[in-house]
DNA sequence: CAGTTATATAACTATATTAGTATATTTATA
DNA sequence: TATAAATATACTAATATAGTTATATAACTG
C-alpha cells in the first residue's frame, strides 16, 4: 500500500497520530482507539506496507514507531501547489478573462 | 469524498497535476491521459466533491481549474511530522533504550 | 506442562471504488 | 431542424477495503 492510500483511511491516521508521539504496542493503540484488535493489526499491517511504522518485537509485545520518511513524498507533492496557497487568484477565471478578450470564439 | 481520499487514487492525482498548470476542459484532460471520457469526468467529480477543483461552464465546455485550499489540511496534518524527518533518530530504539534501563520487566 | 497474554491471520460480509459500455443532456453548427 | 460535439450519468463487472468472529502462534506465568 503507498502512503497516500494508506493516509487516507481516518482510523490510520489517528493510529499513527498516536505513534507519533510514542511508539505504541498494539494493545496500547486498541485501548487508545474504538477499533477491535484485529482492526488495528490489519491497520498496522498497511501502515508498515507503505513503511510508515516499523516494529521492534519485545517478547510478546511489538512495539511500533514511526518512520516518517514516506511523509517526504506527500511533502513533494505538495510542493508546487504549496506558492498557490499564497495568491489564490482565482486561476480560472484570469484563463478566462485572457481568453474572452478574443471572445469565445473567433467569429463570436 | 475528503481531501486525503481524493489524492489516495494516482489518476486523480495526475489530473490535479493538469489542472494546476492550466485551467483544462474535459477532453484536454482525456487526450491527456490513458482514462477514457467517463473515467474521467467520474474522477473530476470527486475532485469536485473534495472542493479540490472548480468548474466554469463555457459553451459545452467546462473548463476545470484547481482550488489549492483543501490541501491546507494535508499541510496541517503533515506539520507535526515535519520536525521529525529533520532528526530521523530511530524513536523505537531511543525509547527500548530507556526502557530497558530498567529491565524489559520490573522484575527481569 | 497448563493456562493466559499479546498479536497476527483466516474466513466472511458488507460496502466502496474503478473502469468500461451505452445513453442522456446540453450546446453548437450546417 | 438534423447532426455533431462536449460532458455527465446509469448500469454492470471486477476488485479492494474495513470490520467482525474465530482461530492460530508465540511468549510469558504459575
Amino acid at each position: 500500500m503507498d502512503t497516500f492510500t494508506a493516509l487516507a483511511e481516518p482510523n490510520r491516521r489517528r493510529l499513527l497520530e498516536a505513534i507519533r508521539q510514542e511508539p505504541c504496542t498494539v494493545n496500547m493503540l486498541v485501548s487508545r482507539s474504538d477499533l477491535s484488535q484485529p482492526a488495528v493489526s490489519k491497520h498496522l499491517k498497511y501502515l508498515r506496507e507503505a513503511n510508515l511504522v516499523v516494529v521492534k518485537p519485545d517478547g510478546q509485545k511489538r512495539w511500533y514507531a514511526l518512520n516518517p520518511t514516506p511523509l517526504e513524498e506527500i511533502e513533494e507533492f505538495l510542493e508546487p501547489y504549496r506558492q498557490l496557497f499564497l495568491n489564490r487568484l482565482d486561476a480560472l477565471e484570469q484563463h478566462l478573462d485572457l481568453t474572452s478578450q478574443t471572445g469565445t470564439n473567433e467569429a463570436d
